[in-house]
DNA sequence: ATCTGATCATGA
DNA sequence: TCATGATCAGAT
């Protein structure tokens, strides 16, 4: 099976970096796991970043869980992402978490959600949990600027939620707002709170929430890769 | 507590 | 069946 060597550096530039995850395209997550030495768990309930560690491992990625992208020497954030056997996407994509409090004066063109998604390098890998994990394949990676019209969608739903975040009604933001990425909860659980502004400028304190690329969105710009 | 990596599990 | 809201583990 002859899997890819595990890189001991960062990647000197984005083809590099390109050219590792193409070489992992193929393989079984079993496969790269048993060269890195990796267990491999039963199924991801307790390891829900499994998988995305492993692949960091195999690119060489140098932030680990820090707050950076993952290769800030080349300006490249990864993501894998859960595809089904048409390759559509079976889950949402967290960007980063929401910032609650100290907006004022942020704009799309300072936030969080553009810069992490300035660069992006997906990378799928079949999802479905009828697929036992080591069975599971590494599809083709995809290197991803937002083009101007998904910039201007994101800039759109981002100012809407951060809108209502800054008017202080972060509460009443549910996943359904948002056209392509919405906010949702995103804690150790929903006991664990957060400091935000409320309805009548008072400091409150709920969930933590973060931004999430809705399917319709992910599923498209696969789609514009893989079946042009 | 908050960031990273995300998927789970239940109600509609 | 599927998206929303909830949750898991590890690093900092």
């Amino acid at each position: 099976m002859t899997t890819p060597q595990l890189p001991t550096t960062t990647p000197e530039n984005v083809q590099q970096l390109l050219n590792r995850a193409q070489s992992l395209a193929g393989y079984t997550l079993g496969e790269l796991a048993a060269r890195a030495n990796i267990a491999i768990p039963r199924d991801l309930k307790r390891d829900k970043g499994w998988v995305g560690m492993l692949l960091e491992l195999y690119l060489g990625a140098s932030a680990g869980s820090k707050p950076e992208q993952d290769f800030p020497e080349r300006g490249v954030e990864l993501k894998t992402i859960p595809i089904d056997s048409r390759g559509k996407p079976l889950e949402t994509t967290f960007v980063c978490v929401a910032p609650l409090t100290g907006n004022s004066g942020v704009t799309w063109e300072s936030s969080h959600v553009r810069h992490k998604l300035q660069r992006v390098l997906w990378i799928p890998v079949e999802g479905e949990r009828q697929i036992p994990l080591e069975q599971r394949r590494v599809g083709s990676p995809l290197l991803w600027t937002p083009n101007e019209e998904e910039n201007e969608q994101l800039k759109r739903d981002w100012e809407e939620l951060m809108d209502m975040i800054v008017l202080g009604k972060v509460e009443r933001i549910t996943a359904r707002h948002g056209e392509v990425l919405q906010i949702r909860p995103k804690a150790a659980n929903s006991r664990a709170l957060t400091e935000a502004t409320g309805e009548h400028g008072e400091p409150i304190l709920t969930l933590p929430r973060g931004f999430y690329l809705k399917k319709n969105f992910t599923a498209a710009l696969l789609a514009r890769h893989f079946l042009l």
